[in-house]
DNA sequence: CTAGGTGCAAAGTATTTGCAACGCT
DNA sequence: AGCGTTGCAAATACTTTGCACCTAG
């Protein structure tokens, strides 16, 4: 790690009021350095290069801690668990990042548009589904 | 069942090429009446008031069949499992039907606008993800 | 020194699978 | 009749938790 990592660091732990210890700096460190959408296995096996006897529960409490901080962030805030979509018209989602429920809106409502002309690697666009991040009403009241 | 409901279902099952069995019948039905964004368990729960010796194995098989014929959608097309984002960049998925991979693409070159006036139940809109759902030029190729 | 952090093992939740019996076509 | 479907129970995957020990501040 180098020493401006080190330093952002330090003051991100300081800001968010928790320890500075070595478990959390390898972790830190280790996404910082990887690519895509790592899993907690392999962020695991990744910093376990580093500390051999650091285990995948650390890494679990590490990585929420990191996305409760707002250092990170998870891919996707819905569900853990297998949702079906029962509402068969176009529409979006409004996530709220407060108490995780999700609820549409009409795709018209939302009056989105995207226009990407060229999408990298030859991707195929055939549909987009928008989620609305924010706090819904009861949240918003808990937050005042 | 409604016997509209009941010919849709058989000529759905038809389409896709499965039996048009009791228990696809009532799942089927149970969803179509359900609002939100059910999980097995509680489709399970609505289903066992009409088929009481269902099993929450048929559930899940059923609601992936549905899923795979395009009958019905799930909510979220990421990982089951908890992902961190890396990329610090403002960004947006790229998310293929086909081989669920995820890659990333700059905000910027989406050009995505949204202009929500009102939002239902005074949701305070924070920021906005969008998936890009299509296919992967891996997954284009293996379709020709 | 002591509050918070760590590692371990066990528990909890979500989902899948193997297989014998059963029911659609 | 034959093959796909079902129900059950066991297996697997993922994640959390309780607790004794350890460490940063």
């Amino acid at each position: 790690m180098t020493i401006a990592e080190a330093n952002e660091f330090r003051t991100l732990c300081d800001t968010a009021g928790i320890a500075v210890t070595h478990q959390r700096q390898v972790v830190f460190e280790a996404l910082r350095h990887m690519h895509g959408h790592p899993s907690p296995e392999e962020v695991y096996a990744r910093v376990r290069i580093r500390i051999p006897s650091i285990s995948l529960a650390t890494v679990y409490k590490t990585i929420h801690l990191f996305i409760e901080s707002g250092v990170f962030r998870e891919v996707s805030l819905h569900h853990g668990s297998l949702r079906v979509e029962t509402n068969a018209r176009p529409h979006h989602h409004l996530v709220c990042t407060g108490c995780k429920s999700i609820s549409d809106i009409d795709a018209e409502a939302l009056e989105i548009g995207a226009r990407a002309r060229k999408l990298p690697g030859g991707f195929l666009a055939q549909r987009y589904a928008v989620d609305v991040l924010g706090l819904c009403a009861e949240c918003q009241k808990s937050l005042s």
